[in-house]
Parts: C-alpha cells; structure tokens; sequence
DNA sequence: TGTACATCAGTGAACGCGCGTTCACTGATGTAC
DNA sequence: TGTACATCAGTGAACGCGCGTTCACTGATGTAC
C-alpha cells in the first residue's frame, strides 16, 4: 500500500510538527523516526526524502518552535500599546502556549538536544535572548514614558519576567495539570507589577 | 585483570555519584551503564551486583540529590535565623549548587526521566513540594514576625522564589557559563527583597 | 593453627532489541515532442 | 491527442551499532570446626 504524494514543503512541515506532538505527549525519548512516520501514514524510510537524518527534524522542530513564540510577540505588540499590559498578556499566552504543548520546554531545555552540539546550542540560546530583548524592550517603553521603575535594569527585569512562568510550568507538568499555573500567575504578575509599576505618590494623611 | 572488592553501601553510593557526574558532563543521554562502570573502574555486568537495573540507578542518583538539597536548607535554618537573610543565602547557595552541579537540574527536569513512570514522577514532585514547602515556612516565619508582607500567599512566594533562580541557570548554562548568574541573582533578590519586606512607613516631608 | 566451605563482588562473552539509516525498486505525475 | 521519458515521493527489506541485561565462572575473604 502506498500513501499519497505530497510536496516535500508540506511534508517537512508535518513532520516537525509530527515531532513536536510526539515530545508533547511521549517525551523526547519517544521521539524516533518510526513513531514520526506513523504519525503522518509513512513508512519510516519515507522521512528520508524530506530531511537528511534526525538531526535535521529536531532543527526544523526547533524552528517551528521560535517562530510560534516570535509570531506571539509579534501579535501582542499589534493589538496592544500599554507596556505594563502588554507584558500581562504575553505572560498569559505564553502560559497557554506551554499547557498546550508541553513539548516546547521538553526540547528547549533538554540539554541532550544540543549536548555535543555546539551550533544548536548556540541557536537556541540566540532565540531565547531574542525573546528576553523583545520583552526588555517593551520594558524600556514603559521606562521612557514612565509608567515602569527606571531604577532596575531592563534586561535583569527580563529574565526575571521569565521567572515568572517557568517554575509553574514546570509544579503544572509535575502535578499532571493539578497545580493552578493561571492562579499562580496572576498573584505573581501583581506582585511584579506592583513591584515595576511607577506610583502616584499617596498623599499623607 | 580484576579491581578490589567493595562493599556493596559503598558501591551504590560510587554508581549515583558517578552517573551524576557524567550527567552533567554528559548530558542524560551520554549516562549508559558501561560509562558508569568506566568511571568507577568496574566492568558493565558489575553494576547488577549492586543495582537491579539502569532505573534503579537513576532512583538511586534522584535520592542523591533529594538529600543534598535537604541538607543544604537544614544547614541554613541552623546557622542564620533571621527569615529574610535565610532566604537571600539558600537563593545563593542554589546558584552555587547548580553551577557546581549541572546534573542536578538536567535529571529533575528531564522529563524522559519520569515519562511513564509515574510513582518516579510523584516522588520528584514530592521532593520539590517538600523544599517549596521549607522556602514558605521560612516566610510564614517572616510575616508572623513582621518583617515579611502578610498579604501575599506565602506559597505562591515561594514558586516565585524558585523563579529567581530558574531562568538564569539556563541563561549561564546556554552561554557557557558568561552569562553572570550571580550578579543577575543579586538584581533578582534586591527586587524581590524590595517587595516582600514591609518597610517602615518613610515620614512625609 | 590449619583445613573446608560459603559468600559474594568482580569478570567477560554473548544475547536481543530498538533504532537510525541505506538502497534498489515502484508507480504516479508532469513535460517534451 | 497520444507516446516516451524524467522526476521524485513512497516502499520494504536489510544493515550495523549501541546498549541494557544475563549467566556461568573466578578468586578473595570470613567463618565453622
């Protein structure tokens, strides 16, 4: 039996996000060229049209991933001008984003994926600086019009900004999606954003 | 050619520390039972003497690092009483433990390590709600004495106070260690300090 | 004190499985004439 | 419009390697008599 033909683009494209799923759902060891294969209705010899060898998927896969997170900077910073709000919603989508694939941090930060590997490694970490800049420069808005704290380094607050989802994600995934990540966000967003935001001077009673 | 014989207590004990070593040096996927043995200056088959298997390893080293992380807040609560100064060294010894310790981080949060395992996955759960819970005593302590704010939840501090450090372990650990974890973690302490410590009420000039 | 025996950590050869990869072959589609 | 040919995504059998694990055997150490 054969499987219809498909443009190799397209087919490049199921494949990694083929990969994707399967870290999301079975871990990065469950991640061969068999089950990629079956989950598209190839034989796994097939895969070998589209890219030179595994290594190439988990690059494209990792592609996949920054473009997703760009093009989510990217919307937010259309639809919305606040800085202080801005951040608020990235927070929330990235929240979402990571419930809904939890393959994305499985392959970002597991170290065997670019252990011995010294170009991916380099990659992601451009990518991920990429997106603390996008967030620091959203903070350094906020510092010009004044409306954030202009005594603390926007690129320290970046990371920091970070901070804020990362350790839920992680009691989220732990806890099989018992733990509250949105309730945990929201107090630690108010306690940030109370921290950064500029007051109105209170007036003393 | 045959090595001296060890008690079996002091094998295992050689086997975790060993596959924690080449954990960190190697990543999760360069930890193979003949790489431990090499390490140790055994034969392959001789770590069955001592483990059932590779999983019972891998319990053995998850059981390693449980015990530090314990005994470094048990260290802490002993020499330093004031909450606040307790808080500010575990964050400090945390940094240090991880840039000394790459494993640790790598096989906690290598989701491949619990995937279809679930009693494994509860037990790191269980170990990480345990120090979440020895940070959120300390601020209980804080906010009974007064020196912490009592309208935040002290355990979602607590989340928030493993998001210090989170983010720029992989930040130092992506740039090959340039990127200054420490001075990010004095930043990201001196913000987070500002905010959870009540402050005596400045007088109006 | 010397001998016999049990114990047990260490050895090395061999196994089987999973998995990435190769390769000759197929057959549908598009193009040239 | 019909025929010949090139292209190329898909197939399936076979490979080789790495690795976890097994097992019969070894030889040093400790104990009983």
């Amino acid at each position: 039996m054969t499987t219809a033909k498909l443009e190799t683009a397209v087919r490049q494209e199921q494949i990694a996000q083929a990969a994707l799923d399967i870290v999301s759902s079975n871990g990065l060891s469950g991640l061969s060229i068999a089950a990629i294969a079956d989950r598209i209705g190839l034989v796994p010899s097939a895969i070998y049209r589209h890219f030179n060898g595994k290594e190439d998927v988990l690059d494209a896969v990792i592609e996949l991933i920054h473009v997703r997170l760009t093009n989510n900077v990217a919307a937010i910073k259309e639809e919305i001008s606040d800085p202080i709000e801005r951040l608020r919603t990235l927070l929330m989508r990235h929240i979402s984003m990571i419930k809904e694939n939890k393959g994305i941090p499985r392959i970002i930060f597991a170290e065997d994926v670019y252990e011995s590997k010294p170009e991916r490694k380099e990659k992601i970490y451009g990518n991920i600086n990429g997106y603390l800049n996008s967030v620091s420069e959203i903070l350094r808005d906020g510092q010009e019009t004044g409306t954030i704290r202009k005594d603390i380094d926007s690129k320290a607050l970046s990371v920091m900004f970070l901070g804020l989802v990362q350790p839920s994600a992680i009691l989220w995934h732990f806890s099989n999606g018992v733990f509250d990540v949105l309730d945990q966000a929201k107090i630690a967003w108010r306690v940030f954003e109370d921290e950064i935001r500029v007051k109105e001077s209170s007036p003393c009673f």
